[in-house]
DNA sequence: CTAAAAAACGGACACGTGACTGCGTTGTTT
DNA sequence: AAACAACGCAGTCACGTGTCCGTTTTTTAG
C-alpha cells in the first residue's frame, strides 16, 4: 500500500529476490541474518517482505531442517476449566519461548491418530494434558520411546516409564483431611470420590492414609453415597448426593468432594435441607475454579498449583530439546488448600471429646 | 514387537522401502493407493510401517503440494466457555470431514505474528474465533484478502468485507424484550450492557429497537449502573451493581444482564436485598452456560446456537476449499431465549393499566 | 515351455529453503 | 590510477515426497 508499487503475490524466496531485484541468495542471508550484507539491502528486502506480505515457507525449512522447535499438545477435553487454562498458560510460555506449538483435542480412542499427525508434522516434544486412558497412553508413550521422540504427560499419573508432570494429589489429600481433623471432624462424606480415573484413585489413597494418620479409619469413619446418582459429577450430581446425605441421621460432619461444581451443588442441598454451611456441615471442593467465589458460603477448596505445573512442564519440555530425557522424571507439584468460608469447626453437639 | 525383527528407526520413505526389501516408488504408490500393486506387496508395506511406527513426512508432502487441508484458528480467548466449545466443535467437525486444523491462542496485539505463523504453516483457510481488536482484524482481514487467502470470522461483527458467521445479537435482544414485556415489564435494569466492543453494542442497538417498537424509551424505560462499578463484567460485577439497583425506589422489575455470571451474581444480589426472584424482579442472563442451572431459580437466557454457528461456518469453510469467495458472506444465525425460572410476571403493584 | 501381461525397479525432476563456492561488480583507500 | 576489500550474483546441493518413464523382473496365460 506504501508506495502503491507493483502489488504483488510473491510465493518463495526466490520471487521476493526478482520483486526486490536482488538475488535469491543475498535475500537468503538478510533473512538468516548473516553478515556481510549492506544496511540498504537490508532495507530493501525488508521492504519487499512488507510490501509484499511474504513469509517464508515453514514446511520447506522445517524440511531442510532448520524449523522452529515445535511441541505438539494433545488436550483430553477442553471442558474442565482448569485444563484449558494449563493449556492457555503453557502455549503463551512457550511462544515466549520462541517455541511454536500445534494443539489437537483427542476423542477417547483416537490418541494414536492424533500422535501419528504431530510426528508427521515433526513435532520435536508431543505434551499429553488430561487423563487420558491408562492402556492407549501407555501404548502410545511406549512408542514415541521407542522412536526417541520426546513426551510429557501433565495430570496424568500412574504410567509407567512415562514423563509426567502432576499435582501431588495424595499430600493434597492430607492437607484436607488434616484441616477438617484440626476442626474438630471425625466423619467425612466422600462425594464422587469413586470414579476409576488414577487421578481420582491417587485422592482416595491420599484419604485413607491420611485418616489412618489420624487414627481413623476410612471403611469406619467415611461414607460413600455415590451409588445412589447415576450421571456425571457435575453440580446436580453434588446436590442429589447431598440431599441424601441430608436425610440420614449418620449424616458425616464433612464432606469432601471430587471438584467444585460438585460442592457447590451439596452445599446447595445442604442449605435447601435447613442446614447451615459451614456450621452444621463443611463442604471441600477440588480445582480452585472460579465457581467457588459464586458459591455461598464460598468453597474451601484445593488450588491445582497451574503456574507451578506449567513452569515444570515448560523446563522439562525445553530440557528434551535435543534428544530424549536418559531417565524418566515424574515431577510433583505440592498443591494448597484454600481455606474459605465452606468448612469451619465441627458443631458442638457432635464435638469429639478430646 | 511383533516378530522381534530389525528394530530400526525409520525417517523416509527410502529408509522404509529398504526396509521392507521394496522400491521406494513401490512404497509410494502404496501409500497412495495407486493401483497395480500386488495385495502381497501392499502387505508387506503395511507390516513395515506397524513395525517401524513409520509416517511420512507432513513438510515434505505440503512442499510437494499434497499436504492436507489445513485450517488455522486463531482464539482470542480460552476463558469464556461457549468459545471453548466453539472450538472444540469445530475441530472435531473439521477432523470428521479429513481437514486438519492449527490453534492458537492470541495475546492482544499479536494478531499478525499469529497469523504471520500460519501463513508460514501454509494454512490453506484462517479462521478467528472471538472478538479481537477491531483495528487489528480489519488490518489482517484486508491483508489475507489481498493475498487470496481465505478467512472467517466467528463471534464478530461489524468488520467490512470480512467473511463472517455469527449470532443476529439484535435479534436476540429483541425476543428477550418482548419475553419481558408479555410478562407486563415496562422498567428494565442493563447490567454490564456498557462494554465498547461490538457484540455488545449490537445488543443494545436491539435492546434500543425492541423498546421502540413497544412504545417504550431506553433513556426513560431503563437504567444502568454500571459506572458504579469497575470491574470485568463478572459474578461480582453482577452482585455489586444489583446491590445498588436494590438500594434505589426507582428500582427496574427485570434486569437485562450481559453474560451468566453476572445474572448469577445479580439473583444473589437480590435474593440477599430480600427479594425473591422471579417474584418481585426478573433476571436474563447471556450465553446459555452450565452456571444457568446452579444458580437458584435457574436462569433464563439467550442460547448462543453453537450447533448451527459451527455448521455454518464449517460449510464457509470448505466452501473456500479451492479459492477465496468472490464476494464476502456474512451470516447471521438466529438465538434462541431459553426460558427458565429467572422470569416471572412483573409485581402485581407495578403490573402496567392496560 | 514360451510369450505376454503384470509388477517392481531405478533414475529423474520439482517443490522452497539454507548453505556453500567461485566469480563478478561495486566503492573506498592508498 | 591502482589495489583491495566489501558486497552481490549465479549455480549447486540436500532435505523427503509424489510422479513420470523406461527398463527389468516376476507372474500368469496359453
Amino acid at each position: 500500500m506504501k508506495k502503491s508499487a507493483k502489488p504483488r503475490i510473491v510465493r518463495s524466496t526466490a520471487e521476493l529476490a526478482e520483486y526486490a531485484g536482488l538475488a535469491r541468495t543475498t535475500v537468503s542471508r538478510v533473512l538468516n541474518g548473516h553478515p556481510g550484507v549492506k544496511p540498504k539491502t537490508v532495507e530493501r528486502v525488508r521492504r519487499a517482505m512488507e510490501e509484499t506480505g511474504f513469509t517464508p515457507n515453514a514446511a520447506a525449512m522445517r524440511l531442510r531442517g532448520k524449523g522452529d522447535y515445535t511441541v505438539g499438545i494433545c488436550m483430553e477435553t477442553l471442558f474442565t476449566p482448569p485444563m484449558v487454562t494449563k493449556l492457555a498458560l503453557l502455549q503463551q510460555r512457550l511462544r515466549q519461548r520462541g517455541v511454536k506449538s500445534l494443539i489437537e483435542v483427542v476423542e477417547s480412542g483416537r490418541v494414536h491418530e492424533v500422535v501419528q499427525h504431530f510426528r508427521s508434522m515433526q513435532a520435536d516434544c508431543i505434551t499429553f494434558i488430561g487423563q487420558f486412558d491408562p492402556a492407549e497412553i501407555t501404548n502410545q508413550v511406549a512408542m514415541l520411546k521407542r522412536l526417541k521422540v520426546p513426551h510429557l504427560l501433565i495430570d496424568q499419573s500412574g504410567i509407567e516409564g512415562a514423563n509426567t508432570v502432576t499435582i501431588d494429589r495424595e499430600q493434597a489429600m492430607h492437607e484436607v483431611v488434616a484441616h477438617l481433623y484440626e476442626l474438630g471432624h471425625r466423619s467425612f462424606g466422600l462425594i464422587g470420590m469413586n470414579r476409576p480415573v488414577e487421578t481420582v484413585r491417587a485422592r482416595l489413597r491420599g484419604i485413607t492414609s491420611a485418616l489412618a494418620k489420624h487414627g481413623l479409619d476410612i471403611a469406619r469413619d467415611a461414607l460413600s453415597l455415590d451409588y445412589l446418582v447415576d450421571r456425571e459429577h457435575d453440580f446436580a450430581f453434588g446436590r442429589e448426593v447431598a440431599a441424601a446425605f441430608a436425610r440420614r441421621d449418620d449424616r458425616p460432619t464433612a464432606f469432601i468432594c471430587v471438584n467444585d461444581e460438585v460442592a457447590a451443588g451439596a452445599v446447595v442441598a445442604l442449605k435447601e435441607a435447613g442446614l447451615r454451611v459451614p456450621e452444621d456441615a463443611s463442604v471441600v471442593g477440588f480445582n480452585n475454579q472460579d465457581i467457588c467465589l459464586m458459591s455461598i458460603p464460598t468453597l474451601t477448596t484445593v488450588d491445582q498449583q497451574i503456574d507451578e505445573t506449567v513452569e515444570a512442564a515448560l523446563e522439562l519440555i525445553l530440557a528434551q530439546t535435543s534428544k530424549p530425557l536418559r531417565r524418566s522424571v515424574a515431577r510433583l507439584i505440592p498443591a494448597a488448600v484454600i481455606r474459605r468460608d465452606s468448612t469451619g469447626p465441627v458443631p458442638s453437639a457432635r464435638r469429639p471429646r478430646s
